[in-house]
DNA sequence: AGTGATTAAATCGTTTGCGACATAAAGGTA
DNA sequence: TACCTTTATGTCGCAAACGATTTAATCACT
């Protein structure tokens, strides 16, 4: 006597809206980040760039969940845009250092608006600010729990 | 005197935990996925078709949030894999209906048992119930105000 | 020093996601 | 009916994601 319909209904209710979400908030940003000539993905990396300092792409991989298959490409087309540097590590030649250029530690002014006008498109929502926090801190939960499954996962394989 | 770091790392916070989230969930699905032998977004194609039947292109991609040049090519996968049909209606030569083949409805009774096994990999996990459903209330509500957010900003252009 | 394992990037191929545009059918109006 | 607009798909090109594999450097251990 197991009930169809719900369990497929259900479990559309997590992983669905995450997947929604997450496109929905990256297509806000895209407007913004048009103007300074880099996407989503590209602009975390920035982030990451900005808030560390030079790092290797193990480092800006460890810190967005990706990996150098993603990064490489993507790496060398913030080089192209002449906002960050490729450079070898002298101790290990293996790593790859990426370090931000003029241009990119410049664009850093041009992004500091683009939370706050994030935000501010927000303020008229029905979303509370403890609704909104309490929201935050469970995101933080289910993303910790899930990359320690995933984790998991790759290491039975 | 602005606070420089701040804003640029407050963003990070719900932006990218989506982005996060969003892509480790659709890691959790792999493996069972890989058994049907489809992919996340084909999944989720085959929800709406096992939930709500034949419908058009247009429907499918208004309940997930996707449109045709996203669609077409993600629709003929299915089809060439034979659980799906695509055809001209005959009262309006411009859509394509989509509906399921036997195939298609026969993976109904295999893809039964994926929800429960996700949910079931969370059971240990310290996120209360409660926690989570003010966490999968406050998602929708995010979703359909983004949605919103959105289609405000496509008005724009 | 020599050699097998590990590690960091990179490459390759496939599938998404999406902006911009094309095509063809249907609707609306003079 | 002729013509203009709207609508539903589809095509194209680019940039992610990511599994699988490759390459080259470093490590560990004898």
């Amino acid at each position: 006597m197991k009930k169809d319909v719900p369990a497929l209904f259900l479990e559309n209710q997590l992983c669905f809206p995450l997947y929604a979400a997450s496109r929905f908030t990256t297509k806000m940003y895209t407007p913004y980040l048009n103007i300074l000539g880099i996407t989503y993905p590209q602009y975390l990396v920035m982030l990451t760039l900005w808030q560390y300092d030079q790092q290797s792409v193990k480092e800006i991989g460890q810190r967005l969940f990706l990996e150098s298959n993603t990064l490489t490409p993507l790496l060398k087309r913030l080089e192209q845009k002449e906002l960050i540097r490729r450079t070898r590590s002298p101790l290990d030649e293996r790593t790859v250092l990426i370090s931000l250029t003029n241009a990119g530690i410049e664009m850093k002014e041009n992004a500091q608006e683009i939370p706050d006008k994030i935000l501010a498109s927000f303020n008229e929502e029905s979303i509370t600010k403890d609704e909104f926090e309490a929201f935050q801190k469970t995101l933080f939960k289910l993303v910790d729990a899930l990359n320690r499954k995933i984790t998991i996962q790759e290491k039975d394989e």
